[in-house]
DNA sequence: GCTTGACCTCAAGTTAAGTTGAGCTTGTAA
DNA sequence: TTACAAGCTCAACTTAACTTGAGGTCAAGC
């Protein structure tokens, strides 16, 4: 058997749980690479895999692709990543997740207060007259209902 | 001066922050309805502002149109939402909401896990390794990073 | 040496949630 | 009564993140 240093899309695929046209769509933005056999096909090596589930995880999170290449970029050209690096990734992301986390809870206990107090009038609900305020205040400034 | 009690699309959208060709779709899509002039202009009761709201809301939580479309179907046909449906609603995405928190704080302790403990190898770090363990497990069941 | 399954490329399709534009109609204020 | 802002419909475009399909190549086992 051959070393099973190099993987192919189909089993990247599968060790990854991520479908092959996926993991080409990747490498056209740039996520991952892959050096070619002389008949043209598509070889990884094994860090891809890293790669590949830094990738879910970061979307997981919400984050985007692009948001996901940005960071990946950030490490050292074509360098495998290190200990590091990851650490640092995951430490952005973290913080990222953290926000998001304080987000939905400002969200929540606004409509718990929503519940439990007597403004279920609807018409007065703090939540329910976010808009209403922003539309008064003067523009159609498309703020989000959450204050940031 | 007419009555205030129908509005114009022009004055929805003003009110409650979401553009005019938004409410158009919102109507397609069967979240709100409009009652049409002789010359066939929408006109809206002021109920509507209560449920494009609530759609605000909703998608603020991240609950799709059709998720949210299905909460306002629950609701009795053409009714205005009372406090009553609308507790139920809050009530509901209230939930949601939780859930959502605790799936992305479970990702960040993850996360936080891999930053702080001597996991960064990397390969031996537990949210890495999911995807591994689901491929070892057999099919590409596509389950997501997260325990559920 | 042939069959078969895995690969390859490239174009087009998909879903969500709208936006944009064209071409035409209403309604209202001067 | 006329101008012009606001409405109307319908089709097409947008972005993200892929998937699907067509048409053709590669590689490995029998």
């Amino acid at each position: 058997m051959a070393p099973v240093t190099e993987l192919t899309v189909g089993q990247v695929a599968q060790r990854s749980g991520v479908a092959v046209s996926a993991l080409h769509f990747y490498e056209t933005r740039g996520l991952i690479r892959s050096h070619r056999t002389s008949g043209n096909q598509r070889r990884y090596g094994r860090d891809v895999l890293r790669r590949v589930a830094i990738i879910r995880i970061a979307q997981e999170v919400g984050i985007s692709l692009a948001g996901i290449g940005a960071a990946l970029q950030s490490l050292p050209e074509g360098r495998t990543p290190t200990r590091e690096d990851w650490n640092l990734l995951s430490t952005a992301w973290c913080d990222e997740l953290d926000q998001k986390i304080s987000q939905l809870k400002k969200l929540r206990d606004g409509l718990t207060d929503c519940i439990g107090c007597g403004c279920m009038s609807i018409d007065k609900c703090p939540l329910r007259n976010k808009d209403d305020r922003l539309a008064r205040e003067g523009t159609g400034a498309r703020r989000l209902l959450v204050e940031r």
